[in-house]
DNA sequence: TTTATATATTAGCAATCAACAATATACTTG
DNA sequence: CAAGTATATTGTTGATTGCTAATATATAAA
């Protein structure tokens, strides 16, 4: 709990709000599901739409969501939009979580499930 | 996008589901913001109602819910609760994304919020 | 056992949000 | 420009959830 002298309790519920909001974009299985698909190369929405069996329109708000919320970037070919994960540390995050979990949960089992390893 | 071969699509999906429940749980400010109370030493719930000057119905529910979800753990000192962080990891994961924040929002402030440092 | 303090739980309300369906926009090709 | 494909947006609905006030439980002390 080490406050700079220059902050206010402002600036610091700014924080917890902003860092509140990053988490919550993470706090959805769907977003998840969709991060899964683009966490190491770029991907169309199309593809997207394929690999997860999400409803576009559903793909669409999410990615939108998640590209609003600095987590993705994307790019225009075409007709096509390809969308690439801009920020590491997030499916780090994921990665770190979900492997928590795994040991946790499937101690037991062989093989764990690396999500997004 | 590392799968092991006795990965189905269920236990895929349970990851993404379990793992967005634990992100959940860090995406409200209230939650971090008493996480933030805890995160280095145990407290007494009324202290966390002094610290936070949230109403005691509100910290009493969320610290259920930060139990019950793993990252805190309790013990009984006569009337008085104390909760503590369980899983450090999930004070890094704050500690990861604030510093973020800071270091994108306040890139040009002198000093930052280290609001779980 | 009665009273006081600490904490937990419940009920009601308002706001948020994901899913779905329908529609709109953008780009490409003919 | 017209038609087709890719993606985005909007309106609606149902479910979830945080907040508040009120009530309940648990422990300690008298």
């Amino acid at each position: 709990m080490l406050i700079n002298k220059g902050d206010t309790v402002q600036e610091l519920n700014e924080v917890f709000e902003s860092t509140a909001r990053y988490f919550s974009v993470l706090g959805e299985p769907t977003r998840l599901k969709i991060l899964h698909v683009i966490c190491h190369e770029e991907k169309c929405v199309n593809d997207i739409i394929r690999a997860t069996g999400l409803l576009q329109a559903n793909v669409s708000r999410h990615l939108g969501l998640m590209y609003q919320a600095g987590l993705l970037s994307k790019r225009r070919d075409g007709t096509q939009i390809f969308y690439r994960v801009a920020e590491p540390l997030f499916v780090e995050l994921c990665r770190s979580i979900s492997v928590q979990f795994d040991s946790r949960m499937h101690a037991r089992k062989q093989g764990d499930i690396h999500a997004f390893a």
